[in-house]
DNA sequence: AATTGACTATATCGGTTCGATATATAACAA
DNA sequence: TTGTTATATATCGAACCGATATAGTCAATT
């Protein structure tokens, strides 16, 4: 995905700055499975304005500078349908530093090798709960279980619960898994020093 | 992480050529969490090779190219080394053009919602056969070494473990709440013609 | 009272990296 | 014959990120 086709994208939920549109991707719906930075977003905006898919107004603020809300014209509001339906999906693509790090877990001490893994675990349990936070705000203070289906599922609220899905598993997965690798770690430099 | 440490990181796994690297980030070991091109491995050889942190022997072939195998210097490993004690790992990021789609479902048909669903699926599924296979390998060839700690983990074995966990939480997501999510955008669609 | 840091807000630029392409050959299939 | 897939190196333009500059508000700390 182009990042103009990102910017389209998010306009779509609504008219945004340029400030705004980052937030989407660095906090917002779209941060699990897109990014897009500033110096990208800021470029692409100008752009597509230039190709009359997206116009702005300047509110002036006091003491501010001018906030330029965009907002998609009808062609563009088309333009993005049509690549919603024409895009060829690319592959997926996961990037982590850690799992890198800890595919060299043999050369590496084990404290560090078990520091690693907390700081895993724990940017997993911060993205559960922000998924938590994001869906179904309305009703988060007495419900004790997760019943049926009390939500109903937008394409957002299936990706939020497969979010959900697949860091319960990996926080799971080190639950059960941490301490026999460790141990097996440290087997192994005892066996060799 | 830089091109130039994960080429290094390529090459601690033993020597090995350009083409060889890429497939190690395509195919191999690092392909679920790291990504390197050919259009940046080969001039991060290069530099490397100027730094004095891998050398080279051409291999002559009858009739292709000449193959260039790398491989660490000391000064290389120890390089790496550091490297792997100093690197503050940057945040994991996620990226897929099925989730983006998926996320305006509601201005999509229904069935293409369910073909990306079922891409996104099918995907998966071909990421879990490709990592069973890797690990606990069926010794297609006559490997003579690596068979002295079957089912104990290292690293790589580690996040083998974890990378199915995810794959089969996600599978198993969407096998429970494909149908009812597809219905509930029919539902949807119907209620406003 | 003053400084620090965090947040809002736009914009640009350098450097890294991808993706496509060129070149060359072999093996195999249609 | 032609096409496709695989091995193998190399380069180049385009895209994109990350850092930085600018500039103001606000709250907290010193």
């Amino acid at each position: 995905m182009d990042i103009r086709s990102l910017c389209l994208g998010a306009l779509m939920a609504g008219d945004a700055s340029g400030y705004e549109i980052r937030k989407m991707f660095e906090e917002g719906i779209f941060s699990y499975f897109q990014m897009a930075s500033l110096g990208s977003i800021y470029p692409a905006l100008t752009k597509l304005g230039q190709e009359g898919l997206v116009t702005f107004t300047a509110q002036e603020q006091e003491n501010r500078p001018d906030k330029k809300v965009y907002s998609l014209t009808p062609e563009g509001r088309r333009t993005f349908l049509r690549t919603l339906f024409q895009t060829r999906p690319g592959e997926d693509r996961y990037r982590s530093d850690i799992l890198f790090l800890l595919s060299f877990a043999h050369e590496l001490p084990v404290e560090l090798c078990e520091a690693l893994i907390d700081e895993y675990s724990s940017r997993q349990e911060v993205m559960l709960e922000h998924i938590r936070e994001a869906k179904c705000p309305t009703k988060s203070g007495p419900g004790p279980e997760n019943t049926e289906n009390p939500c109903q599922m937008a394409g957002p609220d299936f990706i939020g619960g497969l979010g959900e899905a697949v860091c319960k598993a990996t926080l799971d997965f080190i639950d059960k898994n941490k301490e026999s690798f460790l141990t097996e770690l440290r087997n192994r430099r005892a066996g060799r020093p």
